[in-house]
DNA sequence: AGCGACACCTAACTTTTGTTATATTGTTTT
DNA sequence: AAAACAATATAACAAAAGTTAGGTGTCGCT
């Protein structure tokens, strides 16, 4: 069985130098190289790829979540780990979308750190379940929503295939009613959103405020 | 400290009587109910108003995913977990949108079973971490592409402003062209995405093809 | 130097969208 | 029962979106 190869980027040197000590003793692990920016690593990662390369969030210049962005493309088969003091929705989400595939906070027991890496590198995504409740919520909260409750079932209807992209000949076709009467519910519609046209009210079934 | 009220929804006998005895015999929790199909769960449910319902998804019937989304705004303070064998993506990203909080297979150790219930009563979302990494997939694959390869860095900046609802004025204002040009480069982009209109643009970002 | 491809820009014209006014029906409030 | 309200329907008009047909400058290729 291989090792598995790691590469950190992280800015404070203890943390760094504790991790790597912390693998380094662990013989399951090879620390490749650690970095103290995300500008080096952007520049150094791809000669090493790695298995796993841990990222911090706050660093110097570019943040972690950038650095993803730009080492994934010339990584394609390393995976992400966040190791951060965020815990705030954003941060997660951000992280998450720009490619991570795990995320762990700073406070976490050094003794699962080894077990977290592990977990990733068999297809796992390690979290605390308290991480994982937030990115259930932007999944809950990020699907189109069926239905309005402020809107008219007609309204809703029309609301429904205006998000399609069909025009107001179609929509009227569909709905046995003229394209006047599509007109008027869709103006209504935009009202009672609050929105001026078809593009705003589509954003704001996608995400509601 | 109270203990945590459960329902369970599950259409094997054993199962259904194994778990009750299982949580029956920890003091921390309370089986006020279980039924054996998601029918008589809607109705009933209802009256219990349990802290956490545990849910199966293949049931005679109305399958589990269909009952949260019945049973949800009836039960607005409960938390649903998937209590399943399916592991794959379609029905985990259904079941968490749909309103479930933690996904546990049936796979899982009966002793992993409280401690998940636990989890998932103070905030958190209990599964495994290979769950976690599809529903992480879901969320990377979903997100809004930043940037569409197939349009030119001027196109994707017009694409950007078009998608937030800004009018060809707009646009043309914030990129200091006339509204000739915006329209140019929009029927490129749809040519481009081979899509006849805004809407349908936007939506092929959001979930390409 | 000439050619083709492409990104970028513009304007005239057509189609679709969005606004406003008006009417009918059914339901809720007084 | 009358008034007030909401949902549904229609059409004329104004505004924006989308189409078509041009233009320029830059790049790589032969």
């Amino acid at each position: 069985m291989p090792q598995i190869k790691v590469c950190i980027v992280e800015d404070l040197k203890e943390v760094r130098e504790g991790m790597t000590s912390l693998l380094t003793l662990d013989e399951r692990f090879e620390v490749l190289a650690s970095f103290p920016d995300a500008e080096i690593a952007a520049i150094e990662l791809q000669a090493w790829q790695p298995d796993i390369i841990i990222m911090d969030i706050n660093l110097p210049g570019m943040n972690g979540i950038e650095c993803i962005k730009k080492v994934k493309p010339l990584c394609p088969n390393s995976q992400f780990i966040m190791f951060t003091i965020y815990e705030d929705d954003e941060k997660v989400f951000e992280a998450l979308s720009a490619g991570a595939s795990g995320y762990l906070l700073k406070k976490t027991a050094l003794s699962k750190i080894s077990e977290a890496l592990l977990e990733l590198h068999s297809g796992g995504s390690p979290m605390s379940t308290q991480i994982a409740r937030k990115v259930i919520n932007r999944l809950q909260t990020n699907r189109a929503s069926e239905e309005i409750k402020i809107l008219s079932a007609r309204e809703n209807e029309v609301l429904q295939l205006l998000a399609k992209g069909l025009m107001y000949k179609e929509i009227a076709e569909r709905l046995f009613i003229t394209t006047g009467t599509v007109r008027q519910h869709i103006h209504n519609i935009y009202e009672k959103l609050h929105v001026q046209n078809r593009t705003e009210a589509i954003n704001m079934m996608n995400s509601p405020q």
